[in-house]
DNA sequence: AACTCAGTTGATGATTTTATGAAACGGAGA
DNA sequence: TCTCCGTTTCATAAAATCATCAACTGAGTT
């Protein structure tokens, strides 16, 4: 049975929407803000998440940003008739999809099924290892990296470092880590050996070179802005 | 049933060609960028995909290129008025077919309905599956490959290694799975004996021998640029 | 402002990996 | 047995990649 995460203030919208949920067998649990959200997000792991865009405390396009950070939890985007269509474009996160207020419950149940049943079959394939941000694409499987259509090509090297970093994704990795992990954990070369590779990386991703972060006196992080 | 994906970031367009495409008995799947519509069709094979030329994003050709790394899935492409140039490109890229819009859905539901039917029945005809890029076929049924109209004759090993390459082209496929694969588990002659055959296969193809990409560190990956 | 520490960068010789040509091998058929 | 041909091995060449070093930059501290 798939879990879903209603985010939205007004408490009628989320009755409507568990209502429905419940009705077609999903399980259904509720937050007010993104704020909220993230928190159980972190906490728990949704087949989907339902999101307004305008709320209090934290508004649905800064929550998904910050949850996707951690989470490829798939999402839907609710927003007011009002609110540009452009502008969900010019902000898309990496939603799966979006429905305008006021909507159809039956069409967005639709939209959730169709949604939960792609990235259902997707896992069980497990061979569609694919991650992608924006215009960056990392295909673990083809072993292909693509930066705006443009093919990027990486050493041995560069590859297992860019990997590893992607595969965790939002998480601080320590030097001794990355190290361990990409030149094995006998690897007892000079220190800075790390730090030109993170140099190469940055310099083949050019404007998502921005994505791997430095944590000084850590390590780096590679993170979805 | 036919599976139909269209590929348009306007969510009224996406609307008229569903409820004309279901109307005439086809399934539909929506994205609404090229970047989707990869991600969508990496997971799921369609028989036809409606892809728009401008999205944000990534446009309808970049995304056609990228498709095309690993499916052969007729494409038709829809573009405004006056972007004539496009139509050319978009050919060029193996689009199967182009409509302008604004587009009559009677009209682009025939231009499905030919694609449709003239892929099927090359399909059925081909019932042997051939692989083709460019000029290159390969036959599997036939055990034939022919380059520019020319046979290129094989020898066993050649076969085999080539065919399982191009089976999986896309894919980076490590030594140690082609070995394995095409020697058998239990070989354990020379590391360079892949490299031989490699050697061979580029000799035979000509100008598609670099359709083989080493894999520095891991292997070989067959892929139509 | 000077200092310090951590990280960044570019250059380069060493090392690893792959490509290639030639030779050896070995089984099937003459 | 001999020859042919696909296959494998091997030695060497060529290429790509790596680790390392030294100088540099820049943020945080004193």
């Amino acid at each position: 049975m798939s879990k879903i995460l209603v985010v939205d203030d007004e408490y009628r919208i989320r009755q409507i929407i568990r209502k429905y949920a419940e009705f077609e067998g999903y399980e259904v649990e509720e937050a007010v803000d993104g704020m909220q959200a993230i928190e159980i997000c972190r906490k728990k792991e949704f087949d989907l998440i339902i999101m307004d865009v305008m709320m209090p405390e934290l508004d649905g396009f800064s929550a998904c940003r910050e949850i996707r950070k951690f989470r490829d939890t798939p999402i839907i985007m609710l927003s007011a008739r009002g609110e540009e269509y452009d502008k969900i474009h010019g902000f898309e996160l990496g939603s799966d999809d979006y429905v305008v207020k006021p909507f159809s419950p039956k069409e967005l149940m639709m939209r959730v099924g169709a949604v939960i049943k792609r990235t259902a079959k997707s896992e069980d394939a497990a061979k569609n290892d694919v991650f992608t941000y924006k215009g960056l694409e990392v295909d673990f499987a083809a072993r292909t990296v693509t930066v705006d259509g443009n093919r990027v090509e990486m050493t041995p090297k560069e590859y297992e470092l860019f990997f590893y970093m992607v595969r965790n994704k939002g998480l601080a990795l320590t030097r001794e880590s990355l190290i361990s992990e990409v030149w094995g954990y006998d690897f007892f070369g000079d220190e800075r050996t790390l730090d030109t590779h993170i140099k190469l990386l940055r310099k083949s991703l050019g404007e998502y070179s921005k994505c791997i972060v430095t944590l000084r006196g850590v390590g780096y992080r590679f993170e979805t802005v």
